[in-house]
DNA sequence: TGAATAGTGTCTGTAAGACAGTATATG
DNA sequence: CATATACTGTCTTACAGACACTATTCA
């Protein structure tokens, strides 16, 4: 660290004012993930849009569910983006729990698929009713994910169905904004589909067009007509490539066997896939 | 503030397990704003876009060209959205430097027509040489303003072309990590030009179809068909509403007076107005 | 063989870009 | 009138959505 003359308090310039509790008031700086993957629903067998939840095992909020967080490591010169992923590796046990900077690290073969962005950064004061905290929101979009395991926190992980908690079919709500910040999570991903290559990120490496097709239906959460769809995906430069192979298996009932495809280069789609809906809605 | 037990630190739960200097490591926040806004070059007279730029009066980076920016204030319960405005009224000298809770709302009448939205959050360590600062950064766009004058501070405001600022042309570069700030708000503008009526807000209250084109040209950075343009904008739903009156004159060596519009009500544009270029950018 | 699933052909309406033309102002 | 600027007509190509059709596999 430089050692720097007089604080000027109105620019970044400026030397902490603090150091000195009496005329700092401290912010803490924490990391919330919406992450999103798709798995079948136990009941009816579709294929629905999950996030990733704890319950709050104190207060405020004790009880309620809440998205996985937790505060930034900055005596270890932790990343945000680490923290991200970190909080998400401790909470779904897809690391092992040793704690300690090992932790990101270790996740890294099991959570290789991950796609991690910034979504937002929430800080209106009140927004925790103990102190003031302001906290970097990431989205994290994976393939279907073991069912989740709690860390080594009293905190249970769940993958809950993004439709029941649709303010009003969810009579307690997310604790703190974390409502807010899933909902501005779910309005990214869907925005996303549409002009990049990311519905790839939530299958497996090898996948049919009827796959992708259904990743679109549970994200945007309607469906999507078949021919269509599979014409316009093909017709995307670099969105598909072809493996020449075919599953080993049609329906389950008969049916033709479906082309297997991977990844291609694209990233960013041209055409784009827009979406049905949004229609006169002026 | 709610009394709560014990620390648990691997959520948001937990209670700061500081005020305890020796096991705290304190994160600075920030506020920084990339403040956009179209004039005229003082040599060719084209209409080009400006970014809102200070000289660091104190070191790190004394000297170099910074964007506008400072510390969240935590003790006035101060909002992040509400701390942007604060620098961006106190850089351009909007406001009265009165300082104090009164800056923000001082600005309002003068900075009525800004639009002002969340662009990120750079927290990387080491961005700041002095300590750990996470910075979340701002986008305003804002019709003509007036020559910025410098607050209170030492430092001076300036409107400088981002085509100024490019790296390569510029030998020195923005201090800290202002650069990719930079060009992620550029090109987060771009992106919104394309399907929100964001260019309304460059403009001011009615403009011509010429007008709006040169907000587009300008954030562009290209040229675009002034025919196919006019009836492209006027196709769009809601994005244009006919004032029924026209310019007092034609140009100045002749031509047909122009239509005046004002902003509709569509914030989203149905068709969207794509960028030409970003074509076989495989 | 019948049903289910994968994939293709074709038509229609909309929109983008190229380009040329018309309308109205200034000097 | 010459010229500059605003605005419109029309043609071609591309793409989205509707719908019907063919291809292949399973029980």
């Amino acid at each position: 660290m430089t050692t720097v003359g007089p604080p000027d308090s109105e620019s970044e310039s400026a030397w902490l004012a603090a150091y000195d509790p009496t005329a700092f008031t401290p912010i803490a700086v924490t990391v919330d993930v919406v992450a999103l993957t798709i798995r079948r629903l136990p009941d009816s067998g579709a294929k629905a849009l999950h996030v990733l939840t704890i319950r709050r095992g104190a207060m405020p909020y004790e009880g309620r569910r809440a998205l996985p967080g937790g505060f930034v490591r900055a005596a270890e010169n932790e990343d945000l983006d680490q923290a991200a992923v970190r909080e998400l590796a401790e909470e779904t046990g897809l690391a092992a729990h040793g704690g300690g900077e090992s932790g990101a690290l270790a996740a890294a073969p099991l959570l290789s698929r991950l796609h991690l962005e910034q979504l937002g950064t929430y800080g209106t004061p009140g927004r925790d009713p103990r102190m003031r905290v302001v906290s970097v929101a990431y989205l994290a979009f994976a393939p279907d994910l073991p069912e989740a395991t709690a860390g080594g926190d009293a905190a249970a992980a769940h993958w809950v169905p993004v439709a029941e908690l649709d303010p009003g079919r969810d009579p307690e709500g997310l604790a703190f904004d974390h409502a807010r910040i899933l909902a501005d999570g779910l309005e990214r991903a869907r925005a996303k589909l549409e002009y990049t290559s990311l519905a790839t990120a939530f299958a497996g490496p090898e996948f049919t067009v009827t796959e992708l097709r259904e990743v679109y239906e549970a994200v945007w959460g309607e469906p999507l007509h078949a021919g269509n769809f599979h014409r316009k995906v093909l017709s995307v430069p670099g969105f598909l490539e072809d493996t020449d192979t075919t599953t080993a298996r049609g329906g389950a009932r008969g049916g033709r066997r479906a082309r297997l495809y991977r990844a291609g280069g694209a990233r960013l789609l041209h055409p784009a896939l827009l979406r049905p809906s949004r229609e006169e809605t002026l």
